[in-house]
DNA sequence: CACAACTGCTTGCTATTTGAAAGCGGTTTT
DNA sequence: AAAACCGCTTTCAAATAGCAAGCAGTTGTG
C-alpha cells in the first residue's frame, strides 16, 4: 500500500511528484535533449544514470502521467517517450529552476546556455517552446517559430567554442 | 568525501541542492509561515517531519547558505534561523511549483489560497515579497506594503470558511 | 525553591531507496 | 551466422529515511 500524500499543499504535492534526484533530470532530456527511447536516455545521461533507476523513474512517470509511452512502429522492441500537457506546462518551473542555478550553483558556460535564452525570452518565449513540444510530443500543428531548434544551436556554438578555446590551448 | 557534482547543468545543480523531498519543505515553513525556531518547524509541521530530518536538513541548508543560524539573545537554548539572499530568490520557483501543484495536483483549497495569491500577482507580486521577506530575515528596511499579511490573511480566512461549513453541515 | 515544561538536538534501530554491475530473451543489422 | 542492439530485470552492497526514545541544560510556574 502506498501512503496518501502527506498535506495538500501544493508545493508538497508538487515535490511528492517531482522532488527526487532524477524525475527532472529524465523530463529534462526528453524535453531540450529530444531523447525518446530508454537507451538514448541511458547512454547520452550527462549524470550517468543507473539503468535500474532509470527504468522505475519511467515506469513511475508513466503511471503519474508525466510521461506516455506507445511502441515504435519502426522495432518492435522500441518504445517511443513523450512529454504530455502536464510535463509540458512544467516549462515557466524549469525556467526558473535554471534561472537560479545560473545565479547561485557553479553551472558550466554550455550547459547553461539554454537557460540563458529561457530566461532572457521570458514568458513570451516559454509558450512558444510550450508550443512548439505540443507539436513534437502531442499532435498539435507545427509552430511558425522553433525555440527547440534555437535552443540546440545556441548549445551547440557554446560546446563549439568550448573545444576551440581547449584546440588552441594544446 | 563528498562527490562532485554530477554535470554543470543549472537544472541539475538546482536539484543537488535542493533534490530531496524536505529541504523545500523547510524553506517554505520557514518564508511563508514564518517559523524560525526548530520547535515550531518540527510540531507546525503540516507533513510531519522527523525530528533527527529536521536536523539534518538544518545542517546542510545552513552549510550551503540557504539558512542562516543565528542565537536568540531572548533564550540561552534557542536559535532563530534565518533566509538569505539565495533562497529568498527561491520565491518565483516556489511559486511555479505552486501555480503547477494547483492545475495539476490534488490540492486542499485553504493551503492553495496563497499559491493562487502568488500566481495572479505575478513577478510585480513576487517582487515586493522578496522586498518584504529581506525586510524580516537580512536587515533591509520595511516596505510599505506587507505581502505576508495578504497572504496570511488570506490563509487564515479560508481556514475559517472551511471550519464554519464543518460546522454547519453537522 | 521545587518541579514541570521546554530548548535543540542525538541515539539506536529498522525499513526503504539508491546504485553499480551483470545478465536476459528477443530483434535487427551486417 | 554472428554481432550489435532492444528495453529492461536481477543481485547485492551502501546510503538514506523514518520512528521512538532520550538527554543535558534552561526557563516558567506554584
Amino acid at each position: 500500500m502506498e501512503p496518501g500524500p502527506r498535506s495538500g499543499c501544493p508545493i508538497n504535492l508538487t515535490l511528492e511528484m517531482l522532488g527526487d534526484r532524477w524525475s527532472l533530470i529524465v523530463i529534462r532530456d526528453v524535453m531540450f535533449g529530444n531523447r525518446r527511447h530508454y537507451r538514448e536516455l541511458l547512454n547520452q545521461s550527462d549524470e550517468g544514470i543507473a539503468s535500474n533507476i532509470l527504468a522505475d523513474r519511467l515506469k513511475r512517470l508513466v503511471a503519474s502521467g508525466l510521461l506516455s509511452r506507445r511502441d515504435d512502429p519502426s522495432h518492435k522492441q522500441k518504445a517511443i517517450y513523450s512529454l504530455t500537457e502536464p510535463s509540458i506546462e512544467l516549462v515557466p518551473l524549469l525556467a526558473q529552476m535554471g534561472a537560479w542555478g545560473r545565479r547561485h550553483t557553479p553551472v558550466s558556460p554550455e550547459l547553461s546556455i539554454r537557460a540563458e535564452i529561457l530566461e532572457k525570452g521570458g514568458p513570451p518565449l516559454w509558450r512558444a517552446f510550450m508550443d512548439e513540444l505540443r507539436h513534437l510530443h502531442l499532435d498539435a500543428p507545427k509552430p511558425e517559430r522553433s525555440v527547440f531548434g534555437q535552443l540546440q544551436a545556441a548549445y551547440l556554438d557554446a560546446v563549439a567554442q568550448r573545444d576551440a578555446q581547449t584546440t588552441a590551448a594544446k
